[in-house]
DNA sequence: TATCGACATGTCAAGAGTGGAAGGTAGAGT
DNA sequence: ACTCTACCTTCCACTCTTGACATGTCGATA
């Protein structure tokens, strides 16, 4: 149910279209709440039924730009202090770890490589974006970047884990 | 689909019902791959159509026990061998994040402080779990001291982000 | 012997998420 | 004038996940 309510945030700062948000979730929101099209425009509509959200403008091609209602923002506030965030995650890669044992060494050692190998590649894209980016004092860079370093230290977490697991699978 | 190889997974060891499973999953797997009793009844029903596991034993109460077939454990390899692991993570603290803009730093800082002492509960049930292990050379200990590993780390760096994340929210 | 808790399975509705097809327009460049 | 690309939305079929309800049995114990 967060899709919801990151549509709601992501309209808090500008009107924007279902075809914008759909890029702004494909870049910024890609890593921590994936949304395929199929999602964002059926859950605008619901929105939008719901004056969280009105349109607020139509465009050519049939474009119609989305704006926050007050009662949409107070949902969103609502939301983020009134609710608990649900904290049940799911891991492929974690799963696979419980059940190595059906492999032989070598294969269970390929696999932990591999899962470094991808953790370090992550690690650097971030840290790359990282660089990239010019920091100011908005809100909006605050948070990104606590946003952001979770997601270097998560990947570096990941990687150094990878490697120390690497080393506990005995070697026949 | 990976609850479908998680089954399988926990096949490979001793056969088990359906109900076996369920408190497999609601205690070893929970914090990997959480799964709901419907799910599980569901997807033993059509692993058992598909030949991957079979009716090995009935018992009292209409238990139904299940073990896996040469073909289960050769998809259970194939799965951890040929497909990648899906790394698309959903994270709802992280979400919330990047619109903590719209509370007051008070809020925001009552956020991030709440999610501190969240993972630092979760850190000590975790360290604890492991201190009352009796570990040992097996295989099944290896690889789920890894996971307990992998769950340590990732609290504590939980812990530490959101106590530093806190300090960067100006303090108005 | 009555009953209660743990054991054990099945089913159903609704929501969330995936992937793709289909349909169409505006604008930029050749 | 033409075509191509980017823009933009809607709809559909499917799978996955959740939560609840329904149904019943075994075994211990009061």
């Amino acid at each position: 149910m967060s899709l919801r309510h990151a549509l709601l945030g992501l309209l808090v700062d500008h009107p924007a279209s279902g075809y914008d948000l759909l890029k702004a979730f494909d870049t910024s929101l890609a890593n921590v709440w994936p949304a395929t099209q199929s999602q964002i425009y059926g859950e605008l509509t619901k929105l939008a039924d719901n004056g969280l959200i009105v349109v607020s403008e139509q465009g050519p091609r049939g474009r119609k730009e989305y704006t926050l209602t007050d009662t949409g923002l107070a949902e969103l506030r609502r939301w983020l202090i009134e609710t608990e965030p649900q904290r049940t995650t799911r891991s492929d890669v974690l799963l696979r770890v419980f059940f190595l044992g059906v492999l032989t060494p070598q294969q269970a050692r390929d696999y932990l490589d591999s899962q470094a190998v991808h953790a370090a590649e992550l690690h650097a894209n971030l840290k790359a974006l990282d660089a990239a980016i010019e920091w100011d004092d908005e809100d909006l860079s605050v948070y990104g970047r606590i946003a952001l370093e979770y997601g270097q230290r998560f990947t570096a977490m990941q990687q150094e884990w990878a490697e120390w697991a690497r080393t506990q699978v005995r070697s026949t």
